[in-house]
DNA sequence: CTGTATCCATGATGATACTG
DNA sequence: CAGTATCATCATGGATACAG
């Protein structure tokens, strides 16, 4: 599938979506935590160093709405929740793959007088 | 080439590189205003609605540093500048492309039940 | 332990007037 | 025309206390 048929409005549009999803300060950091083990809130903000709780729990819901991650309550007491990452989580790949190369190749060139 | 043999974190600052050069409400609108012949400030104004001469001209300048757009000053008076892409903007396009594809597909994942 | 509530600092954005 | 300066507003993030 290829996108030339779309309006650049709509393309627009799509990757501000995507933007939006992955970007700031935390997301990435927070995926990987977790991807690597991390199923705990607070092994999770160990493991994202110096993040706050008020702005982790904000991510991890936003992380949650988009499917990224899934969050999983055992009502014991005390409480016990899981967070993992979403099958889906995987079809960021090609994205991210593609921003590590160009934002690598990018430095380079910036470095350049 | 890949990227396998880099860390996590070299990873993470990559990426956030890259999002640091396309994010933001304007970035991309302002490049495709320009690719599509608006050359001039005033053009680009009126083609990317909404966006004060303030915010305008500093994202032309980060566009500028980051080597996406050029600009060109002829110093008569009227004063004439003339921005336009770089060959090198053409290298965000597998970027781009891919946050597209994400992004439409994930329109459709976030509306299912 | 897993968050929420509150308050505050900072930065990004907007509106508008003005300069060379 | 191509911006800069100034002031107001808003969104985001951080620190910390505390609730269930």
């Amino acid at each position: 599938m290829n996108n030339t048929e779309l309006t650049i409005k709509a393309k627009i549009k799509y990757v501000q979506d995507t933007l939006f999803v992955i970007s700031g300060k935390w997301k990435l950091s927070i995926m990987i935590a977790v991807s690597q083990g991390n199923h705990r809130f607070r092994d999770i903000q160990r493991n994202v160093p110096s993040i706050s709780t008020r702005v982790l729990s904000k991510e991890l819901k936003e992380l949650e709405l988009n499917k990224l991650l899934s969050r999983k309550v055992d009502e014991w007491q005390p409480k016990l929740v899981e967070y993992a990452v979403t099958p889906y989580c995987k079809s960021l790949a090609p994205v991210v793959e593609s921003m590590i190369e160009w934002g690598r190749n990018h430095r380079k060139k910036i470095a350049e007088k």
